[in-house]
DNA sequence: CAAACTTAGTATCGATTCGAAACTAATATC
DNA sequence: GATATTAGTTTCGAATCGATACTAAGTTTG
């Protein structure tokens, strides 16, 4: 079993569940939309960094998310903290349509996995992510309780911890540390993306 | 780290090394025809075979196919045990352009793995590929090096071993043994499939 | 402060791709 | 020998993609 028959699997799995053509009413690019937003948090539910998760370009997602606005899957508003950008969030209708998502039958195949063996299964593709990301100079979206721009302070000894992220300088919910940010980082993309911007100035 | 999270980690690895675009030349669709061929064993190289494995209707496929043959990427050859079977073969020069595959940047991470993490993925991954595809009750497309049909006999005492496929009755070269079968079946596999034929006509 | 640049999102266009359906020809089945 | 199935192809309309050009809001810089 060499590299690239294993890599072939990884996609082969990927378009067995998910399907090229339409499946349950979506197509590809809307199913993956659907689950982008479903996991994106409030920093990252927008058009660029969809376009960024997917590898296409903003048009290209632009126009899918526009679609799915219009058949009430998404609602849209615009950001007061940035005049330029708005923000989608999922509808009602949007969430029941996920809960027959076709991806599910990848899911419930990894469910069926003894623990130890899923829990090793999720850490080698979060490597290979950041691996194969880090090769194309791309940021790999990973959640902010990986981050390491993730802050925990306690308010008061004994009492809640409370979280922040030190990039944007804004407040988390503990509820939403696992979902997906535009703006991930590990500690050593942290370092690598600062060296290569420094290298970059002189 | 939920199920349906990490079936999307699989997702996202696959489209960001292979892209939905066009690389190097090549869309996506073409890509993966193009790896089809270079791993699919000589039962397994026709439009149909490539339409399962690409989990797409056969017009479709037969467009990519004849496109790639008019391109010179493809060969194309009747069948002289089935007057309806075509087979399609790859050139040189579609063996070159596979040597800038943009499915490297996932392979070459995952070469980076340690050994026994890397096998542990790849046994990993097999197991998944053959959980979806049964849910579907598709073919999962492995090596005859795993197949229940595979039978070896010795002609000589001492002497090489000899190879069959005993579902087709033809002979099978030690070299082609890694090489991707429609006809792929596990033990489990085909148990299932026999129970499931048994129940049918009852 | 104003010009120049960057960033977020949208609109338009042509090429490509997809799936559905109709079709030909060879082989199986009854 | 009639009927059904299978392999492959073709055609057609709908949808998608990327490239490009555009508007508007923010940032930098002189």
């Amino acid at each position: 079993m060499d590299n690239r028959s294993i890599a072939q699997s990884i996609a082969q799995l990927a378009r067995m569940s998910a399907g090229d053509g339409q499946v349950g009413g979506f197509t590809a690019a809307q199913w993956n939309t659907l689950r982008f937003f479903a996991r994106a948090n409030r920093f990252s539910r927008t058009v660029s960094a969809f376009a960024e998760f997917h590898a296409t370009t903003r048009g290209t997602a632009s126009q899918t998310v526009k679609g799915l606005v219009s058949e009430g899957y998404l609602t849209r508003s615009r950001s007061d903290l940035d005049g330029r950008s708005v923000r989608f969030d999922l509808t009602d209708k949007a969430r029941s349509a996920l809960s027959h998502d076709p991806l599910d039958a990848l899911s419930n195949a990894i469910g069926k996995l003894a623990p130890g063996v899923r829990n090793q299964l999720a850490s080698n593709l979060k490597r290979l992510k950041e691996e194969v990301a880090d090769s194309r100079g791309k940021p790999s979206f990973g959640s902010c309780r990986f981050c390491c721009h993730l802050t925990c302070a306690l308010r008061k000894p004994g009492g809640e911890p409370s979280y922040a992220c030190d990039l944007l300088d804004q407040p988390l919910a503990a509820n939403d540390l696992g979902d997906l940010c535009v703006n991930f980082e590990t500690a050593q993309s942290n370092t690598a993306a600062r060296s290569r911007r420094d290298s970059k100035t002189s």
